[in-house]
DNA sequence: TAACTTTTTCT
DNA sequence: GAAAAAGTT
């Protein structure tokens, strides 16, 4: 008898609840993961991303073979394809237990959920586990036992629960035969991409990277968070994204090297953001329209929004004549990364000035995104679209230039992402309003366009 | 995880 | 007449 661990969402080996249970017995233990570059294309996965994930799982596959664990790399299509290849792998390798942690998506639940009665039809059992968030997706309950729709309570009860349940972390196994070759990577050339070499790949770089942020940079990140300019963030997305850290090894790890029993502000303001994550994801998983493309409040689905067009390119490109905006689209298309405060401002512009529907901005974050994670990117985009759970209440419009003197003050981040305007001076370098030849004129009025989407949502209510 | 407008207060 | 506070969207 074998186990077998699937990984999926979480290429790691420390704090794997799968993992562990796998190897908790004497039994030999194999893995394998199955490449769905079909069901990721559906999902509008960018090759950033992927790129990163497979730098991941190249070595995700070194270190099993270190412990003597094979890892088996089936590429399938789709989802639909997982019973199928899975079945032939357990009768090919003797397998009659797979482990593996859950994942809280739609078509994700709809795939284990068929899977688990083909395997069990088969004498395969399916054990599936906890895993991706701190707090369980199914554990805080608002006093009538609904899902907590706001995230100012949820974060109250979040609190309470972690310092009530300490995280233990899963240990990596320890080696269970001779070490094995690594195995090879399917070539995937399509989902492959050479704009994200400033980031490793793998647990050893993940770890160095939070680790890093923890010494040298939490202690100011309160106050400097919202500076796009100066690098204050933890930059450690991409890996919580695909698995390869866990928000618990976050917690902890924090909590060990400021060897505080309960965090300091700076740490609590970080873990806040590790909590709007959890949030994100057990709505995600308590609502399954959010998966589906669907607005979190049904009465939005009706908003007149404009036709896409050249204004969503010009969006895109970092070409819409409103500086921060354009610097934000920039380093998105160059770096594959975008600071979170600009994730607000462009979203904002796109959904309430432009008032092109968030479903298509967000699916361009998804297709350039390095860290791109449908709980987090679906949650900030219905959030700055005013359609989402604990939305921005829909008037309370960003104004990118407003934004701009406030959080790029000195204008360094504007003037390296827009060097065609870095010659201006002063409030000019907010808002040249088509001064600068070669850089264009705003393409759209700031203050009736703001009125328009006051007026559209407004008119939604007396609908 | 605002912005804008109007009113009031303070020198 | 500016700054703060309050009200509106």
């Amino acid at each position: 008898m074998t186990e077998l661990i699937w990984f999926r969402n979480d290429l790691r080996l420390g704090d794997n609840p799968a993992l562990t249970a796998a190897c908790a017995g004497n039994a030999a233990v194999e893995a394998c993961f199955l490449p769905a570059p079909g069901q990721w294309a559906d999902h509008d996965w960018s090759p950033n991303r992927t790129d990163l994930l497979l730098r991941s799982l190249d070595q995700l596959g070194q270190d099993l073979a270190a412990l003597g664990i094979p890892l088996h790399i089936r590429s399938i299509d789709r989802f639909t394809d997982t019973d199928t290849e899975l079945l032939a792998l357990c009768r090919e390798r003797g397998i009659t237990r797979i482990h593996a942690n859950e994942e809280y998506a739609f078509n994700e639940r709809i795939r284990d959920h068929r899977l688990t009665g083909a395997l069990n039809h088969q004498g395969i059992a399916l054990h599936i586990y906890r895993d991706q968030t701190v707090v369980p997706v199914d554990q805080l309950k608002t006093g009538n036992g609904t899902p907590y729709t706001v995230f100012t309570p949820y974060s109250r009860q979040w609190w309470r629960w972690v310092e009530s349940h300490p995280p233990r972390l899963h240990p990596a196994p320890a080696a269970r035969g001779a070490p094995l070759p690594p195995p090879a990577l399917p070539e995937l050339t399509a989902w492959r991409s050479e704009h994200v070499d400033w980031l490793a790949g793998g647990e050893g770089a993940a770890h160095r990277a939070l680790e890093g942020f923890i010494d040298q940079r939490l202690g100011a990140y309160a106050d400097q968070r919202n500076y796009p300019a100066v690098p204050a963030t933890s930059q450690i997305s991409p890996y919580l994204a695909l698995g390869v850290l866990s928000p618990r090894q976050c917690l902890v790890a924090v909590q060990q090297r400021t060897g505080a029993e309960s965090p300091a502000s700076a740490a609590h303001t970080w873990l806040n953001e590790i909590a709007w994550r959890d949030f994100y994801i057990q709505l995600l998983y308590q609502f399954p329209r959010l998966s589906r493309h669907q607005a979190f409040k049904p009465e939005t689905e009706a908003l007149p929004w404009e036709p896409a067009g050249a204004n969503l390119e010009a969006w895109k490109a970092g070409r819409t004549g409103i500086p921060l905006v354009d610097a934000a689209m920039r380093q998105l298309n160059t770096t594959c990364w975008m600071h979170n405060r600009l994730r607000m401002v462009t979203a904002m512009f796109l959904t309430k000035n432009l008032f092109v529907d968030w479903r298509l901005g967000e699916q361009y974050f998804m297709q350039q995104l390095v860290d791109g994670y449908l709980p987090s990117n679906n949650g900030g985009w219905q959030w700055s679209a005013s359609t989402g759970t604990d939305a921005a209440p829909y008037f309370r419009i960003f104004n990118p230039v407003t934004q701009s003197e406030r959080f790029d003050p000195e204008g360094t981040f504007i003037r390296h992402w827009v060097p065609e305007i870095a010659h201006l001076q002063g409030k000019k370098l907010f808002n040249p309003n088509g001064t600068v030849a070669g850089y264009p004129a705003p393409i759209v009025d700031l203050k009736q366009s703001r009125q328009r989407a006051i007026e559209r949502f407004k008119a939604l209510g007396k609908g």
